[in-house]
DNA sequence: GGTCGCATAAGACTATAGTCGTAATACGTT
DNA sequence: AACGTATTACGACTATAGTCTTATGCGACC
């Protein structure tokens, strides 16, 4: 028996999946959640065989979402499921280690056949771009693997960072003293390698989608 | 009677534009340079109709390359070069102004057919990417609009900051004193309408070629 | 040949970033 | 229960970033 979850925020796309999945592979469970934290409890309450995760979620900040899951499930076979079609952002996808990239463009066969090949433990990537995609960069997903090392209140302070904010401003939105921001930048350094912020958002803006490019 | 310049730091490259461009055009009069600063001469000095622009040459800094020249030679047609087939970078290379796109893979009778285009007063892309390409960004193009202001030494203290380096570097590097970065620094923050240098050095690092991810 | 605008340069000063030492709390291990 | 370890927290201190002011050189323009 196997259970799949579909992380997406749009509950339309969520039903055109659940149908596209049902009509092909019957046998298959499915769950839902909408945002990222949702996703997070059910990933701990249940037993869940392959997460479709939508990197546009609530809560997810895009690549950081799938680090977060990643690190949070080692184990846990992913697929994303997203709308860009860049295949810069799809190599780090695949290099952060998601199984697979599914576009929202693709069909409903082309859905199955991705979710079969992935539960069968095969990397699967739409025909069009499979070529521009498979070099994985080594430096990539070792920065990355540092990325994930990080805490959560680290993790938020990095991303407050990489918005630009001051230290007192970052401070202010966690309700914590500036100093305690400090502290965190400092950590971050540490774990990162690196000894000032600005390297620190340099590394954060490449691991992340960039600005909305509608 | 038209010219054509060719900007690639590969000779190589450059001979096989020439050997495609000489069978299909033989009318056009082709001139060549292989790093930024004597294409800048050349376009200074002659006439030029139609520049072919690699974005990997010697003191290009990739889309800051192109940016100098739409800034220095507003009214030049330029069809940029590149090896990558990455379709933001493309996005971007277009809404900074460029009239085409060349992939290096693209066959001898391609490059003929895009020149002309061009010529036209066409915009060109290769066919298999133009779907994910036609989006031009306007905060983008603004933005890079803004960044092609700085002057000469501005521009190179940003380049420097997005590199992480601190004030004091930047001044050595620059031979000038710390406290002349800072000017520097706080001009850009006026022109791009930011206030800190974490901000600049995400336009900064938007802007240009993500590091390489071969 | 002024003079106007602008890039460059730099010192003095204030604000922010980053380091260090320390303490309290949370959590898994024995 | 006791222990080690990691995280969160914060104040005091130093280094760096950023602002303001002033001065000089240089090309455009009347």
């Amino acid at each position: 028996m196997i259970t799949l979850l579909i992380a997406d925020d749009h509950p339309l796309y969520r039903d055109a999946l659940r149908g596209a999945l049902s009509l092909s592979l019957p046998a298959l469970t499915l769950k839902e959640a909408g945002d990222l934290n949702t996703t997070v409890d059910i990933l701990n309450n249940e037993d869940i065989d392959l997460l479709l995760l939508d990197l546009h979620m609530p809560g997810s900040n895009d690549l950081f979402g799938l680090l977060h899951i990643r690190k949070l499930f080692p184990e846990l076979p992913v697929a994303v499921v997203s709308g860009t079609e860049d295949t810069a952002l799809i190599s780090k996808i695949i290099s952060v280690g998601a199984l697979g990239f599914i576009p929202k463009t693709a069909s409903a066969q082309d859905i199955a056949n991705a979710v079969e090949a992935i539960l069968d433990g095969d990397v699967w990537l739409p025909d069009n771009l499979s070529e521009g995609v498979d070099d994985v960069n080594e430096a990539f997903s070792e920065l990355a693997d540092r990325v994930a090392s990080l805490t959560p209140s680290q993790y938020k302070v990095l991303c407050y960072m990489r918005d630009g904010l001051l230290n007192k401003q970052i401070g202010f939105n966690l309700d914590i003293a500036e100093a305690t921001v400090k502290a965190h930048v400092t950590a971050i350094f540490k774990k990162l390698g690196i000894n000032n912020r600005t390297q620190a958002v340099l590394i954060a803006s490449q691991l992340e989608l960039e600005p909305p490019v509608q």
